[in-house]
DNA sequence: TTTAATGCAAATACTTTGCAGGAAA
DNA sequence: TTTCCTGCAAAGTATTTGCATTAAA
C-alpha cells in the first residue's frame, strides 16, 4: 500500500460511494494532492487486486469504484431538474442477497436507481 | 425499421443471447450480409430507442445487446464470466412505485442490477 | 546501488460524428 | 427533387503500456 493508493483511498472515503478513475483524478487535482492519471489507474487496479475496492460499469461504459463493504444507498432522481434524493432500501438489500443466493452467486453487489419527474417539475 | 436494422435483428435472433456491436459486425461480414460498422452502431442505437433490444456492459466495458422480452426484468450478472440471468422482481417494482409516490414523483422508471460471482467461477 | 514508483506520450479499443455519395420516395 | 441511409475517415473517450526519470530502501 503506497502513497498513491492512500490518496485514492482517501478520495473514495470522502466520496462515500462510487467514483470513476477520471473523477478521482480530478478531485485530487483540485485538492493539493495532485498525482498523474496513470498512477490513479494503477492504484485502482492494485486496490482491486487486493479486494479493497469494488468495481462496476456505468451505463456509458466508464468503470466506477467504491470501497468494499461500504454501506451504500440508492437514488431517486428527477429526469427533468436533476434533483437527487437519497433513499434507504432494506428491501433491496434483502432482495439482492436472496436472488443471488438462489442462484448460487457470491461476492454480491447491486445497483438500483429510480427516476421520474419530481413534484416541482 | 430499415434494412440494416433487420440484418442486425437477424444476427441477434441467431445468436439467441448477448452480442456486442463488434461481434454483430463480424458475423455479418462472414455471412454475405456485410454492412458497415457505423451502420451496425446506428442500427443498435435505433433498436434501443425502440426498446426492441436491451443493453448491458461487459466487464471490459464493451456494450452488449440482445432482443428483449416484453416484460420488464432485471439482471443477475457474473462479474467473472459474464453469465446473465433474467430475474423477475415484483418486490422491486412495488418498492420503486412506493418510494416515488412517497416523494411525489411521477412518470417513474427504475433500474436494478445484481452482480457477483457465479457458481461455476 | 538496486528496486520500485511515477507520469508523459503513444498506443489501443470501443464508440460517435462529419461529410459526401447513393438509394429511395 | 428532397429526404433518408450508408460507410469511410476522423475525432473522441476511457484505459493501458513503453520508457525514461525520480524517489526510496
Amino acid at each position: 500500500m503506497n502513497k498513491s493508493e492512500l490518496k485514492v483511498l482517501g478520495v473514495l472515503e470522502r466520496v462515500g460511494g462510487f467514483a470513476s478513475a477520471q473523477e478521482v483524478y480530478q478531485l485530487l487535482q483540485r485538492g493539493n494532492q495532485s498525482i498523474g492519471l496513470t498512477t490513479v489507474y494503477r492504484a485502482l487496479q492494485s486496490l482491486l487486486d487486493d479486494k479493497v475496492v469494488d468495481t462496476l460499469r456505468r451505463d456509458d461504459g466508464e468503470a466506477i469504484y467504491r470501497l468494499c463493504g461500504e454501506n451504500h444507498h440508492h437514488h431517486l432522481v428527477c429526469k427533468s431538474c436533476g434533483t437527487t434524493i437519497e433513499i434507504q432500501a432494506n428491501a433491496i438489500e434483502k432482495w439482492a442477497q436472496q436472488m443471488a443466493s438462489d442462484h448460487g452467486f457470491r461476492e454480491v453487489g447491486h445497483t438500483a436507481e429510480i427516476f421520474g419527474i419530481c413534484k416541482k417539475c
